[in-house]
DNA sequence: ACTTGGCAGTCCCAGGGGCAGAGTGCCAAA
DNA sequence: TTTGGCACTCTGCCCCTGGGACTGCCAAGT
């Protein structure tokens, strides 16, 4: 069991380990921070978290260092997290504020949040959610291929091509244009990937084929998009950082640069409005980030969907102000989409 | 001046160094390539090379590495450019192929080029060049806060939010979305911008006011297109290659996060829809990017404008066979945009 | 005028020994 | 339970040395 002192203790050393990089000793503990007993005392007490496996010294005879576990109890019971100072709210209000739309905040949000943690910062593109239709358009880009286009009342737009199409002139293309606009008009996405189907019946038979292409590709384009896309900035963070990676950082760049896998691993962590969640080292083994943390929240765009945001850095990061900053810039974020 | 067989000796030596990393000395050249001659001979033309700044010496006695200046020789005279393999351009085209729209065909543009190249692959999204407005939306996303919607006959969708409109309901929108279209549609991109202007005095005079902001708004998105946006893929590579730059790679990481550098390095360079231009080293230097070269050429787009495509990487990279990939990359990727 | 073999000189790099420093583990005493 | 003390271990650093890899130059050969 490990005392109550003894928390206090590996405290101290993932604080300065963070801190320094540098293996933490019993007696520079003893040195920095008032325990009032002596360093062989601490020394007792270290044993006892390497006994648990909350810390590991890398060499016979050095210093200490916090494991995944010490980290995972450092974040779970030792954390407190102390509020942003106004200067950092005021600067995340003033950078966000100047977006000029979705892609926009977004970029900015990501941007300020890798500046803010000097990590890389990640957020997710919202959902549908319940989002409606607001419009739907059909543009022939070239004799045989035609583009639809979906916009949603959240703002999104989305685009999709549709090849091996013939004998489609503009009155034709302009009256499928209207069936679709008029079945769909205000629907929620959910529905319309329903009423869809049935559209392609309701239009002139000749015409039914390319409706049926139609119907299938805007289908795809709701469908695709429930699988959202990323955001990504601070990706240069890591080489600065580089150290901290056993090996060359270069697995770690080539795993974040697969969008797939960062989705997977966010559609993994709970969607916690309020907390922020955080999954430690080899937790993240399976996506080939097995020496990172990920830190992540959940932010709440206008069409009520919930969807995340969060940093990616080395395990040996700064847990406590890391995770201070992601929520501040959730919460900020959430206020934002919802004009406040 | 240079002899005709010291400009030989240069190509084996950058050819060997960019293979083996390792600096290239007299007697490792004569054995590997039949010059017919001895070691000493070979040492007199690169003590001409060395006079000529073409080649260095890392250290007073040891091999012999190019200088930017020797890259760029032989760049201009001493590159061949071999056709890609058969197979590796059915790779393209396979791999090109199966994309669904413009996002999709730049993606795996980058995509596979960085794997052909094994560097940064970037690639320039088309400006409008001389593409028609297809549509315009208008769509009203709270009650103060309007977003409006431009999509070119390209296949382009641009969106921008515009705040702070008061009293505006769906008939008074409906009436302006009909007004901006009526007005807009069909027109080239650079009429658009001059029509729009003169739209607000076509309405009644309650809505002047509002429709002065959507066409500043339409007249922003246009505007703001006109510089456009990169993709990038293969940032990991950068990892791979670390030992190629002097300190971390850091500071290269960073200058390529920024679009805006890279957008204006792609300016400098000339469009060769043809060849490939190539900025080594040095030449970058303002970009914050001393130690990398840039190739690139231009490729078409369906509206006719021409952008940009090439790779980045280190100052030592292969780079005949990576200019071969770009020039066959950005021929393919015409070839799909325009349809054949 | 080039080319060549030879030779001296220079510099890097890897390996080994030794030394100081940091830190632990354990023990016996308070 | 805490403490001081002490032996022990391991790293990191410095210095040195020897081998290896080149170059540069020179004088002789073609």
């Amino acid at each position: 069991m490990v005392s109550e002192r003894g928390l206090e203790v590996l405290r101290v050393i993932v604080q300065d380990y963070v801190a320094s990089r540098e293996p933490v000793g019993s007696k520079t503990i003893v040195e920095r921070h008032a325990f009032g007993v002596s360093a062989a005392t601490i020394r007792n007490d270290m044993a006892q978290l390497e006994e648990e496996e909350l810390i590991a010294a890398p060499h016979t005879s050095s210093g200490r260092v916090p494991t995944d576990k010490g980290y995972r109890v450092f974040v779970d019971q030792l954390t407190e997290l102390r509020p942003l100072s106004a200067g950092q709210r005021q600067a995340i209000e003033t950078f966000l504020g100047q977006a000029v739309d979705l892609d926009d905040v977004l970029a900015r949000t990501v941007r300020h949040l890798a500046q803010l943690t000097n990590q890389v910062a990640l957020a997710q593109y919202p959902s549908f959610g319940n989002a409606r239709v607001r419009h739907i358009e059909i543009v022939a880009l070239a004799p045989s291929r035609l583009m639809t286009v979906l916009i949603t009342d959240t703002g999104r737009v989305d685009q999709h091509l549709i090849d091996g199409i013939h004998g489609l002139d503009e009155p034709a293309l302009s009256q499928l244009r209207s069936a679709f606009n008029a079945a769909l008009d205000g629907q929620a996405l959910a529905d319309a990937a329903v009423t869809l189907r049935g559209i392609p019946d309701t239009v002139a038979p000749e015409r039914r084929s390319v409706a049926a292409d139609i119907a299938r590709s805007l289908g795809d384009q709701i469908a695709a998009n429930r699988q959202d896309r990323l955001v990504m900035a601070g990706a240069a963070n890591l080489a600065r950082t580089e150290s901290d990676f056993s090996g060359s950082i270069f697995p770690v760049l080539e795993a974040i640069e697969e969008q797939v896998t960062l989705l997977r691993l966010f559609g993994e962590m709970q969607i916690d409005e309020d907390g922020v969640e955080v999954r430690i080292g080899r937790e993240n083994a399976d996506f080939g980030l097995g020496e990172t943390s990920v830190l992540a929240t959940g932010y709440t765009a206008s069409g009520g969907s919930v969807a995340r945001l969060g940093v990616l850095g080395p395990t040996r990061m700064d847990y406590s102000n890391n995770m201070v900053a992601v929520r501040a810039v959730a919460r900020y974020l959430t206020r934002l989409l919802a004009e406040e």
